[in-house]
DNA sequence: TCTGGGGTCCTAGGACCC
DNA sequence: TCTGGGGTCCTAGGACCC
C-alpha cells in the first residue's frame, strides 16, 4: 500500500529564527520580506494579535508591532536555506522518494502494509526533525498529493499529525473543507465553482460534468478532483531543471541614474547565472526590467524587454553585456526606479545545446567562469565578481533587523557562555 | 520615509508551413 | 453571398503555488 505524507514546516521562516533564540519560544515573531518592506511569515502567537495578512506594508504594522513587543527580522535566506536542507535530508532518511517541493515542504511516499501504523510513522518524523534541526513540522498522510495536502492542513488541529485513509474518514473531511482551500483553487477557479453551487471539497469530488471542469478549471482543475477520488495524477519527482530563472530586487530608495541601475543589472545577472552554471545548462535568452514605485503618486514607468542570443550562454560577461543592452533600450531618464530584475530564458542542458551554423560553436569563457564558482564556493559568495555590479551598490536592499548567519559563517557561530 | 521574490503549468491565438 | 484544411511551433497572458 502506497501513501503520500506531505511534511510541511511551521511558519518556516519563523522557526529558523527561533531556533537560535531560545529566548523566543512561544513569543511573537515576524519575519520581514527584502527591503523590509512588508511582513511576509508570522508565528502562531503573532497571528493570535491580529498580525497575518500576507504582504501587509511593514510601515503600516510598526506601531503595532512595538506595542506588543513582537520580535521583528529581516529575511536571511541564507539560513533559511540551509536549515532546509538539513529538514530534507532527515526526510531522505525515512523514504527514497521524497520530492522537495518548496523551501518549506516536500511530499514523501511511503510504502506499507495493511498492518502498517501511518499515524506512527508521521509522529517519528516530527519527532526526529525536531529532535535534530529543531524545526516543528506538520504532517499529513493520505492516497494522493491533494489529499495530503487537506490532511496537512488538518494536522495543525491534531498534534501535527493527520492521516486521511479511508474513503469514509476522507468524505467526512472533504465535507466541510472550503474548495478554495484545495492545493491547487485559487480565488478565480473557487469562483467559478460557486456559480455551480460547488462550494466543499466533497461537492467538487462528486460534481458529475467532468466537462464542465475541463471547460473552466482546464486539465488542472480536472486532475484535482481524480486525485479528491483517490486517483493519483501527480506524481512525486524529483524537480527537473529549472525552465526559466531570475533574480530581481527592490532598492533601497528610488534609483534615477542609469549608471546605477547597470550595476544593480549586473548583480542580478550575477546570481542568476550562478544558478544557470551549477544546474549546468545554458540560456538563449534574457529579459530585463526596470520600473517606477506603484505606491508613489505620479508619472509611472514599466520598461521590459528581451534579447536572443545565437548560441547558449551561462558565461557571466556576455549575459551582463546582454542585460546592459536590453537597459539602453527600457531606460528613461527622469524616473525614479524602485525595483529591477533579470530572467534568463529558453534553458536548455548544456550538452543538448543546439550548435549555430554561423556562429562560432560557443565564445563563453569557461574556465573563467569555472574559477570564479570555485573560488566563491570555497571563500564565500560574493568574494570575486564582475566590477560591473559596483564596489558601494548604494541601491542595494536594506535590512535592518537581519539575524546572523549560524549555520552557514565561521564568524557567526552561536557563542554559548556557561 | 517605508508596500516581496521566485517559480510552474495550461491555453488561446498568431505565424508559418504545405 | 461564398474565400481551404490540416498541422506545428511559439508566445503572451492567466492562474496558481509557496
Amino acid at each position: 500500500m502506497k501513501m503520500v505524507a506531505l511534511v510541511d514546516c511551521n511558519s518556516f521562516y519563523c522557526s529558523c529564527e527561533k531556533i537560535f533564540r531560545p529566548d523566543l519560544r512561544n513569543k511573537p515573531v515576524v519575519v520581514l520580506s527584502n527591503n523590509d518592506g512588508a511582513a511576509i511569515a508570522f508565528t502562531k502567537e503573532a497571528k493570535a494579535l491580529g498580525f497575518g495578512q500576507m504582504c501587509e506594508a511593514f510601515f503600516k504594522l510598526r506601531d503595532r508591532i512595538k506595542k506588543h513587543n513582537v520580535a521583528v527580522f529581516s529575511s536571511n535566506y541564507t539560513l533559511y536555506d540551509d536549515i532546509s536542507k538539513r529538514v530534507m535530508n532527515v526526510l531522505r532518511e525515512f523514504s527514497s522518494k521524497v520530492e522537495v517541493y518548496s523551501i518549506d515542504e516536500a511530499f514523501v511516499e511511503i510504502e506499507g502494509d495493511e498492518n502498517f501504523d501511518f499515524e506512527a510513522w508521521g509522529a517519528q518524523v516530527r519527532a526526529e526533525i525536531f529532535r535534530r534541526v529543531g524545526m516543528p513540522v506538520g504532517v499529513g498522510i493520505s492516497k494522493t498529493k491533494v489529499l495530503a495536502k487537506v490532511a496537512n492542513k488538518l494536522s495543525k488541529k491534531n498534534n501535527g499529525v493527520c492521516t486521511l485513509l479511508t474513503d469514509q474518514k476522507i468524505d467526512e473531511t472533504l465535507k466541510d473543507f472550503p474548495v478554495r482551500d484545495i492545493w491547487g483553487i485559487g480565488v478565480r477557479s473557487a469562483s467559478k465553482l460557486s456559480i455551480f453551487n460547488v462550494r466543499t471539497a466533497l461537492e467538487l469530488k462528486r460534481f458529475p460534468d467532468e466537462k464542465i471542469i475541463q471547460k473552466h478549471l482546464t486539465k488542472i482543475g480536472r486532475e484535482i478532483q481524480d486525485e479528491l477520488r483517490g486517483i493519483n495524477c501527480l506524481s512525486i519527482e524529483s524537480p527537473e531543471d529549472k525552465k526559466n530563472t531570475g533574480n530581481s530586487r527592490s532598492f533601497g530608495y528610488d534609483v534615477f541614474t542609469k549608471e546605477e541601475l547597470r550595476e544593480a543589472l549586473a548583480q542580478f545577472v550575477t546570481n542568476a547565472s550562478l544558478k544557470l552554471r551549477a544546474q549546468k545548462s545554458v540560456c538563449y535568452g534574457l529579459t530585463a526590467f526596470i520600473h517606477t514605485n506603484p505606491f508613489k503618486p505620479g508619472p509611472q514607468y514599466y520598461g521590459i524587454d528581451s534579447i536572443r542570443f545565437s548560441s547558449g550562454t551561462s558565461d557571466v560577461v556576455k549575459l551582463i553585456k546582454g542585460a546592459h543592452e536590453v537597459l539602453d533600450h527600457i531606460y528613461r531618464p527622469g524616473f525614479g526606479y524602485k525595483k529591477g530584475g533579470i530572467l534568463l530564458n529558453h534553458i536548455v542542458p548544456k550538452n543538448e545545446c543546439q550548435m549555430d551554423l554561423f556562429a562560432p560553436s560557443s565564445d563563453d569563457n569557461e574556465p573563467l567562469n569555472n574559477v570564479v564558482d570555485m573560488i566563491n564556493r570555497k571563500y564565500g559568495p560574493q568574494t570575486v565578481k564582475s566590477g560591473a555590479c559596483g564596489i558601494n551598490q548604494s541601491w542595494k536592499t536594506v535590512h535592518a533587523y537581519k539575524s546572523r548567519h549560524f549555520t552557514t559563517d565561521w564568524n557567526d557561530l552561536l557563542k554559548v557562555e556557561l
